[in-house]
DNA sequence: GCCTTGACTGTTATGATATAACGTTAGATA
DNA sequence: TATCTAACGTTATATCATAACAGTCAAGGC
């Protein structure tokens, strides 16, 4: 699963505008600032990474990328910079994936759905306030003290529908 | 992560009836039968383990148990076994423990939601066609055709609500 | 400004999860 | 029974993740 590279083709929409992702990172910034905690070199770089990748990233190649640059080599370094950027709301973790991505709309508190391409291993945050309520209902019926929950959809993304039809 | 265990202390109502087992391996037969697939040794051998286990079980724990009983000692013994299973929807993979656990209600085609308890591990399915029907929505919304979905909520099961309180 | 303190970084080492590939065995079926 | 394919068990290796520790740096008290 090394290579989860879409890098050649064309790109979605919704993944790296460039102003799009100036504006979070200063969003980043700003939120770091907020929860008096610091968006360091290597964090703001490992966010920068995840932004300008099409899709989700392994630790594993975001690591090699921060190790090209100068950060250190180890699994740790990644490892910790994804996780600061998911606890802060940055980031996300695709757990069918063993992945990592940005997160589109850091601004919200929108505890997102993924829809995951089975054919280009796209992922797309997806609107899921609907889903989230009717997650809770059912934890709700079940006496379950509800926290947070992974919603992770494989299926086709639009453009790859067209392609194998 | 390998110990999954909550051998010790009472039991989850839903898990291990005996009756229960006996009655959802006679489903895994018939259902077998019914899709021109075997129910090997390993693989009944496997199931009754899920079934027996409290929770879910790491694909090594299931190998442990398996080697032990003279089945083959390698990791492609178990994982062939559980990816059996859940092809046949006679297990779940639950994908934030890394695990399995088989299946409660292996009769309905339920695509199930699966509740997980962070303080006691225990993994209780819930009836998830509303959460369903909502991701549904918001992946046509997206333009994104569903296949199939995982659907984890971490927090706390009723019991170790009252626990911690 | 200087020092303390805690957070952060990078490292070594290891653990945990998962699959590729191949030869052998056993079931189905003609 | 001969043949074919699915399943099994193995070796080997890939992939993902974290524990623990030492050195570094930034922020706040003095």
């Amino acid at each position: 699963m090394t290579e989860h590279a879409r890098q050649g083709g064309f790109c979605c929409a919704s993944h790296s505008g460039t102003a799009n992702v100036q504006a979070i990172l200063d969003l980043a910034e700003a939120r770091a600032k907020d929860r008096r905690v610091r968006l360091t070199p290597v964090r703001r770089r490992t966010l920068e990474i995840l932004l300008q990748a099409h899709g989700a990233l392994g630790a594993y190649d975001v690591l090699e990328r921060l190790a090209a640059e100068g950060f250190g080599t180890q699994p740790p370094v990644a490892y910790r910079a994804l996780n600061f950027l998911v606890e802060n709301g940055l980031a996300h973790r695709i757990r069918r994936l063993n992945a990592f991505t940005a997160c589109a709309q850091p601004s919200e508190d929108h505890r997102a759905a993924f829809l995951i391409c089975e054919s280009c291993d796209s992922v797309t945050e997806a609107q899921a306030g609907a889903v989230n309520a009717a997650l809770s209902a059912a934890a709700d019926a079940a006496g379950f003290a509800l926290d947070r929950a992974t919603i992770e959809a494989v299926g086709l993304c639009r453009a790859c529908q067209g392609a194998q039809a």
